[in-house]
DNA sequence: AATATATTTGCACTGAGTGCAAAATTTAAT
DNA sequence: ATTAAATTTTGCACTCAGTGCAAATATATT
């Protein structure tokens, strides 16, 4: 097999407490290490070269592995760098799927994920958001994945508000998006005195009192 | 040359109407029947067999031409779906240039957009949104057209309304380009019964009254 | 008709991504 | 501990988008 087995379904045998995740295996463990070790190796090399000049044999060789065994860990180049938002975007979905239960879902979202920005590390933050900046490519495919992001934020809103009229939803979901995009913006011409959930927290403000 | 030159400059040669255009020599006729060609030749291809099982290669031999000129008139494959929006969307900036004065930025750009809107070959429109919409390649290069959009979009308020705050200026055009997006796809869940234009003027009202 | 200019084309190349089947490795079973 | 089963890694050959270059065509200018 060429792609890697999520472990979809473990055998019904005596597992000692169910409540515990599950023991890693050793299998697990050097998987999530490789996926670590090819994200890490590319990026400095992305920030060394840029994207666009850093082909994917020179990726896999720096990392140890074979070209084609890259691709069994992500789907393409890009998704090295934009699984991180992936990421970080569900784990806001998941907050947000448990916290908010009387507030206006503007407003729920507004409040988690400006707490969720809070924990963003900006070194981090800024080496992803350097390499995005110099990569045409990079930039298109980022904003696609904000239209991911925005879909999946409305379905995660049809969950929580089932009465709420879908089309409301729709649009509070575009603004929200819209409110991230804007704010990374803002952080971008503003790195160095502002943190992300400030810039954040004010884009939302502005935009409800926009209208 | 690989690239078409644009007439970026014409002699000063006597000229019988310098209000007239220029008269459309021979080169200028044949380029744009080409590019007419090739995407119409590209189109139909598209919708028989579907955007990403058609090679360009299949293309330029339906158009007669060889496939290195292709890139001559379409700068890759996607834009041969992505030029018709990217033209109508200069189209509307150009007419909201014009028009506007006194009115707020939301409710100009507003006004605009549904007057264009209204002058859509529903057609066409459907053609094309099939196309897109069978092919994730697509999808994704439209998300990324918004965002290109969206930015254009914003220089073109900043030059109207020099006094308003640029923050303000970025979240219309957040909220504008939004709009459409949210409007093509509520008109794509009621082609049948509804004007692209209708869908659009009511997405802006529930947006206006939303927040 | 001759010359300058712009366009078309062929060719060879890079680089992303995929399918396939043979090796290598990990896990499970006896 | 061996063996067997399952999973991962890898190499190879392939398709397709996109680019650089220079020769061949076509168009425009005088």
């Amino acid at each position: 097999m060429q792609e890697i087995s999520k472990k979809a379904q473990k055998k019904a045998s005596g597992q000692s407490h169910p409540d515990k995740p599950q023991k890693e295996g050793l299998r697990e463990r050097k998987q999530r290490e490789t996926r670590q070790l090819i994200a890490q190796t590319a990026l400095n090399l992305f920030l060394q070269q840029g994207y666009d000049n850093t082909t994917l044999d020179t990726i896999a060789e720096a990392a140890g592995i074979s070209r084609r065994t890259f691709f069994a860990y992500y789907k393409s180049k890009d998704d090295i760098i934009l699984a991180w938002q992936t990421t970080s975007w569900q784990e806001m979905l998941d907050e947000l799927r448990q916290v908010s239960a009387l507030l206006t879902p503007l407003n729920a979202v507004r409040q988690i994920m400006v707490a969720h920005a809070t924990r963003y590390q900006s070194q981090n933050m800024k080496a992803l958001d350097q390499v995005m900046l110099a990569s045409e490519t990079l930039i298109s495919r980022k904003q696609a994945a904000y239209a991911i992001q925005e879909a999946a934020l409305f379905e995660t809103l049809c969950e929580i508000w089932p009465e709420q009229a879908q089309s409301s939803l729709r649009i509070v979901a575009m603004l929200s998006v819209g409110a991230m995009r804007l704010a990374l913006e803002a952080w971008r011409r503003d790195m160095d005195t502002q943190t992300v959930a400030a810039c954040l927290d004010e884009t939302f403000a502005q935009i409800q009192s926009e209208i």
